[in-house]
RNA sequence: GUGGCUGUAGAUCAGUGGUAGAUCCCUUGAUUGUGGUUCAAGUUGUCGCGGGUUCAAAUCCCGUCAGCCACCCCA
């Protein structure tokens, strides 16, 4: 019986682990001109770490969390054991918090890449190990609308560095938590009797998170919630100030964006602001990434500093790597990586095989990527083919011909020019006519 | 978690009750030591798994697992 990958994980294979390097290149490049320093965080953590940040009622700690059973002692509470990590912000936060980051930086500005895990039911664009790139930014010097600005603004630029095109940003600002909390009682006393014929999922949203019925995909749910005039009216003051800040700071920054009143998030942390890029090509999993503002999120995890007065603030995003994959191949701009291999040594006969292997190991001290046929003493066309197959680039030959006169022919694969070559020159020779190309 | 569609060779798929197929890949060959193109030949299978109906099941029925798509959720 073959064992294949378990449910919704996916294997990157060698063919396509090119795209993955490009994506990760590309984001270090551009972390480091945005002054972010990588943090790497376990894979897994106290499953209470996700219940106290995302929130207790939310569809991620509720049905998603993937639990490591075994570790958690009978008769223990539900908070302790471990979970695999479903998003990376609670964990960064809690290193924050753990090595009390802030008693250094005034501000930390934190990238991180990796695996995230959630039980759902895969589905294009959703798979229960996925790979997001995120960053957040923490500390006393983050509570500036600039800053979300200038986040925002970072997230787009890394999607237009992988190559991507037709994305749409959408914003919209949560206000401050006593905001969110008017707001959510204003729009139950709004919706209340007016759900009623919508059916049970509805109903469960409005009792759950009254949030979520604002971007319902029910036509007759959007209906209900058309007749309702927001705007901004659930923004305190200064909540309402802060949004102006950051639109502005976004106009300055060229960032070009939809103000979405019925954008929301699905994990309770966040406040004030929030976004969301999308791409329309991917299907009901169309969001490339998101994020947001969560600044009560380092003091409910027990952060803070009570020696400074002002709060800390944070501010991040996530990016899923896969969805991006799926973006780049829907604008054709995933462009296969081809084989490659500087050269590739032919023997003339099978008893030349040892020489062969001297040849292959001088090459590679010299630098270059080099490979031959093993063991299977196979003819010259023979070797020739998978030469070409490694997409080599020039093959030497070591026949009966060369062994004698103490020479090697080196053949360009792409013109089909051949020279004899002396042997010990060999690897000399070929460094000179490869950096030549 | 709910619904719909689909599981046949390494890959993409045809085959609707009667001997398991195509194309690509792979292997070999087209005069002794030269690749890419072409031509010829060859190998590949618990027909996802378990049960049932039938003289006979890849094909019909039930269950199960997996994949895909949508709901939900979210990156």
């Amino acid at each position: 019986m073959k064992i294949s990958s378990p449910r919704g994980t996916s294997d990157i294979l060698p063919c396509h682990i090119a795209e993955w390097h490009q994506l990760e290149t590309t984001a270090r490049t551009l972390f480091k001109t945005y002054g972010y320093s990588e943090i790497r965080t376990p894979v897994f953590e106290d499953t209470g770490l996700f219940k106290r940040s995302l929130g207790e009622s939310t569809e991620v700690v509720n049905k998603q969390l993937l639990e490591i059973k075994s570790q958690r002692a009978e008769g223990a509470s539900d908070d302790a054991g471990f979970a695999l990590r479903p998003e990376g912000t609670a964990p960064v936060v809690r290193a924050y918090n753990q090595y009390d980051l802030g008693r250094e930086e005034f501000l930390s500005k934190l990238f991180y890449m990796g695996p995230m895990f959630r039980g759902e039911r895969p589905q294009k664009g959703r798979l229960r190990e996925f790979h997001q790139i995120g960053a957040e930014a923490i500390g006393r010097g983050a509570n500036h609308p600039l800053l979300d600005a200038e986040i925002i603004a970072l997230c787009v630029k890394l999607l237009k560095g992988f190559g991507l095109n037709d994305f749409k940003l959408k914003i919209n600002s949560l206000g401050s938590a006593e905001d969110k909390k008017n707001f959510a009682n204003w729009l139950r006393a709004e919706l209340k009797g007016k759900i009623d014929h919508l059916g049970d999922e509805s109903k469960s949203q409005y009792e759950r998170n009254v949030f979520r019925l604002l971007d319902s995909k029910d036509p007759a749910c959007k209906e209900v919630i058309n007749t309702l005039e927001i705007g901004s009216r659930h923004l305190s003051e200064a909540g309402l100030k802060y949004f102006e800040e950051v639109k502005k700071g976004l106009d300055q920054l060229g960032v070009v964006y939809e103000v979405s009143s019925h954008l929301v998030r699905g994990l309770d942390y966040y406040t004030h602001t929030v976004f969301e890029i999308a791409y329309a090509g991917l299907g009901a999993q169309d969001a490339l990434g998101a994020g947001g503002r969560y600044n009560g999120l380092i003091e409910q995890l027990g952060g803070g500093d009570r020696r400074f007065p002002e709060q800390v603030g944070a501010m991040g995003f996530a990016l899923g790597m896969e969805r991006i994959l799926l973006a780049l191949e829907a604008q054709g701009k995933l462009v296969q990586a081809k084989r490659f291999l500087d050269v590739f040594v032919v023997a003339g006969k099978p008893e030349y095989e040892t020489e062969t292997f001297g040849l292959v190991h001088e090459l590679r001290q010299g630098g270059l990527a080099a490979d031959m046929d093993f063991g299977r003493g196979r003819a010259f066309k023979k070797q020739f083919e998978q030469a070409n197959k490694l997409g080599a680039r020039f093959v030497i030959i070591l026949g009966e011909e060369e062994l004698k006169n103490a020479t090697v022919g080196v053949k360009n694969m792409t013109t089909g020019e051949q020279t004899i070559v002396d042997r010990k020159k060999a690897v000399e020779e070929l460094s000179r006519q490869l950096e030549r190309l």
